[in-house]
DNA sequence: ATTTCAGTTCTTAATTTGCAGAACTAAAAA
DNA sequence: TTTTTAGTTCTGCAAATTAAGAACTGAAAT
């Protein structure tokens, strides 16, 4: 039944794609897939066969940026980290603000361009206009799924 | 009037939170801010004062997700680059694709999960719900701006 | 007070990435 | 046909990243 490492392995490979480190993706990977969903700093390294510096960093570059959180219980100073799934709007919503910044560079960028090359600035302001309007129904919509 | 140097180079520092390296990202804020929009590989080359195989290699890879395109006029055989702003909301699209793929993953690690773990899985529906419907807001957001 | 435990931090090593510079190529010009 | 042009590809190096292993730390248990 060791299908479950090599589907640890398999959707960390995806996750990657999303910028993380391959340890760091296989730990996200492991909280989706593991059983409880909550599992030690020992039982993660253990899994991953990984050193403690490398599972170290990656844990808190997830507690970091709010991809995993942890809980404790009394008695036990183990901290057992877990999937922060309830953090997952907040941090789509981090990212649109990414987007929501760079649009106002662009924004500003037409602001100061001059009037020798009109249709690339109508284009710019077609593509500032879209990712406005984007953005605003990003913001619609995690607010929508707040109010649950 | 070096300022555009400057401006440049700043443009370039924030577009690099894509994930874009830092000659990749002058060559796109270059393009946003030169005029006209449009520049030969030599152009950008001597403007960023960088080499030519790094400035070939942005701009390949810019022409690869499609950041980037080039005119051509008779008579001259040099390619004239500039944004290719008409594909922004491809490439919007495309990303929303990636989200909607990491999405289905989870669909799939969602219904091999046992019963055990009915909280952490009530959760996980919920992410791959509201993504889903996010998913759905910006293909909606998309055809919108499409249908002007 | 000493030991144990749960991690963290500090080297250090191995990849990987980003870029320069030079050699190369294919098409166009002369 | 040779030469020039507009890039591309190759080689190599410097810097940054990733991770291992070992030393360290601070709180808790004994």
């Amino acid at each position: 039944m060791d299908n479950l490492k090599q589907r640890v392995e398999d959707i960390g490979v995806v996750y990657e794609q999303f910028g993380k480190t391959p340890i760091a993706s296989r730990v996200f990977s492991f909280l989706l897939l593991a059983e409880p969903s909550y599992k030690t700093f020992d039982e993660i390294r253990e899994f991953l066969n990984a050193s403690k510096s490398a599972v170290s960093n990656a844990i808190n570059g997830h507690l970091q940026d709010g991809t995993i959180n942890y809980k404790t219980f009394s008695g036990d100073r183990k901290r057992y980290f877990y999937l922060d799934l309830e953090n997952w709007k907040k941090r789509v919503e981090e990212y649109a603000k990414k987007l929501y910044d760079f649009n106002n560079v662009m924004e500003d960028v037409l602001k100061h361009r001059s009037n020798n090359d009109i249709e690339f600035n109508n284009k710019l302001k077609d593509v500032i206009d879209f990712q406005n309007f984007l953005n605003q129904k990003i913001d619609e919509a995690i607010r929508k799924w707040e109010e649950n």
